[in-house]
DNA sequence: AGTTAATATGAATAATATTTCATATGAATA
DNA sequence: TATTCATATGAAATATTATTCATATTAACT
């Protein structure tokens, strides 16, 4: 298979596709924080918070540094603000029902309807 | 858990987080292809393709139109080129090495080297 | 050195996602 | 309507990822 899009493509986007990361990062929004904050903002397990905080750094999504007993994380803004910027308006235009995607059943309901409308073959 | 990047969010990033589906879209790159042709190009089986092309179609990163008995599909270039343009200058300036991410142990290393560097704290 | 607090790690389990295979459905046309 | 080609679907089998739990490591301080 043609994999020009490399291995490593997948691995960015698997890093930003679950909940817990998502969460980590949106709190990291607000500035550093030391994992014992962020298991307890988030109510959740320390090593968990400290397994997927693994997975973030490893790619830079966020940064880290100790200071003393701690570690300090920080948000790699630079690279999630524009990505967040970018899902919002996809969201926004394509996912309409409260952040909802389409079910099986909707997108066969708008392929019925959209059967003799213009093709999107003619917008390229 | 607070998760106000909601699951939409992360359906969206997992959708794009699967080497199957990434060569779809790169092959969409060239034009609008129907299923055949693109399982023949990426020597998968079509039904493969077709469970595939399903997740990126809900997903609407592709969009997709009936011609006779054929279905061609068609890249959401909107939303793909930005995100794709942000990864390459992430991989870019993070991923260094031939596309590969950090290994644990480099990130190890790293962490030892840049120990009394300058705190990440201080650039927000 | 011993103790404590913060974080990291490894291995087992649980949860999800991907792929395959067999078959169904849809559309065109003889 | 029978046949053929193109695509879609469902269920089972595989593979991958996430989470938990127990414990190790690290750093500071007594």
């Amino acid at each position: 298979m043609r994999r020009n899009l490399s291995e490593t493509c997948s691995t960015f986007f698997s890093t930003l596709a679950n909940p817990t990361r998502l969460s980590i990062l949106e709190l990291l929004y607000e500035g550093p924080k030391n994992v014992t904050e962020i298991a307890k903002t988030l109510k959740q397990e320390q090593s968990l918070i400290s397994h997927n905080l693994r997975l973030l750094e490893r790619c830079r999504f966020v940064f880290s540094e100790r200071r003393k007993k701690e570690r300090f994380y920080t948000l790699n803004k630079e690279t999630i603000e524009p990505l967040l910027k970018i899902f919002g308006y996809h969201a926004k235009k394509y996912c309409p029902k409260k952040g909802k995607c389409l079910t099986q059943q909707g997108l066969r309901q708008q392929r019925k309807r959209t059967a003799s409308a213009p093709l999107y073959l003619a917008r390229q």
